[in-house]
DNA sequence: CTGCATCCGTTCAGATACTG
DNA sequence: CAGTATCTGAACGGATGCAG
């Protein structure tokens, strides 16, 4: 028996020794987003030490959350389909942690994959589905993300792309998510800088994600 | 900033932040199941050191997911209404988790509470309407559960009382909820011993709670 | 340059003993 | 019974090295 057994036996103590390691769970939240080489990882987990990456990466190959792949020339990991079974328990995860997030503090940073997976928890089918098809260009931390709505269908990527609304933010975003800041005192304070478009529809925004605080 | 903080500002970052470290989640697992003093946590969770213990409760108590709560001269610590919010995060990570367990190995034991906690995780409401209400009795690991299905309705307690089946079995007992191994074999084999009622009640049992393996 | 491996100091977890 | 104190080893964190 390995000593950090928990010794049970037991759904919830099984799921933690696969994937209840430290970083394990934030590998996996990157990963959900889509496939990713090493370097990709370690820059949208930046406080993570190589040496722990690569051996989380090899522990979630093991345990068959993830898997190695080879993509002309370059390896990338991607999520199993039991990995990917992980979705849920994520969501739910970042749904209850947002709840306590406070200020953000300065050296707190949001990632494009974070955010992504944030809108993904945050994005609300029924109220998108009674609003005309929208396009956000979120610019965040430097990292372009483009959101696509069109009916209960929600899109995210990277990259840039011409759309209807487009504003760059700091972590204060997610204060917006949560309600806790107005779209018009954002702008009117300088939080959400409008780059293009007009800026009421940030209004939209907010309505289409949504997260309790 | 603290040296082990992720440093995103994230709702998946920030629920790690809180109920991350190791033990934290089982201890909320079986909080889940109602308040429980010190000494009935530690007897949970045979391999926790009590330093450990004593350490998560202080910071969850910190984080807000439990309370101590003085309970006529002892004390109970007990889930906040935000801790108890965890619940269907930690039913989703024990749905994952149950389908990566393989057989169960000898030092593997299951606790009233994981027992519970499993129990409520597999169990089908819709299934269980269409039948007549039963109770059972499961002895595992010396610890006694009183099970009662009315209608689409469950309610676990440690204890004994009349049931309408009683039985004794292992760990191997959710080989039996995911449906690996048949109610007939179980009984023909030893793994499952009947103490009292009708033997033909196991399959009852396993129609009521199963989980996909 | 990407994808790791190695080294080393620090921090944390684990076992045991002990106390109010 | 409900924890604290102390010690040891393992894991983490940061820097650096190195091979394909």
């Amino acid at each position: 028996m390995a000593a950090r057994d928990y010794g049970q036996y037991c759904g919830i103590t099984q799921a933690l020794e696969l994937v209840g390691e430290r970083w394990s769970l934030l590998i996996v939240r990157d990963l959900l987003v889509g496939p990713r080489r090493y370097g990709e990882l370690a820059a949208g987990l930046p406080r993570i030490p190589s040496n722990i990456l690569a051996a989380r990466l090899k522990e979630l190959q093991e345990a068959g959350v993830i898997r190695r792949a080879p993509r002309s020339r370059v390896i990338v990991y991607e999520l199993t389909p039991y990995g990917r079974e992980l979705e849920p328990v994520v969501l739910a995860l970042g749904a209850w942690g947002f709840k306590a997030l406070g200020e953000p503090r300065d050296e707190q940073i949001i990632t494009p994959a974070a955010m992504t997976m944030t809108l993904r928890t945050a994005f609300r089918p029924e109220v998108a589905a009674d609003l005309p098809p929208t396009s956000y260009a979120a610019h965040v931390g430097g990292d372009g993300l483009v959101i696509q709505v069109d009916g209960a269908t929600l899109g995210v990527t990277r990259g840039d792309a011409p759309v209807d609304l487009a504003f760059a933010a700091g972590p204060v975003i997610l204060r917006l998510i949560s309600g806790e800041l107005a779209p018009e005192r954002a702008i009117a304070t300088g939080a959400v800088e409008v780059l293009h478009g007009r800026g009421d529809l940030l209004d939209r925004f907010a309505s289409t994600f949504h997260l309790a605080a």
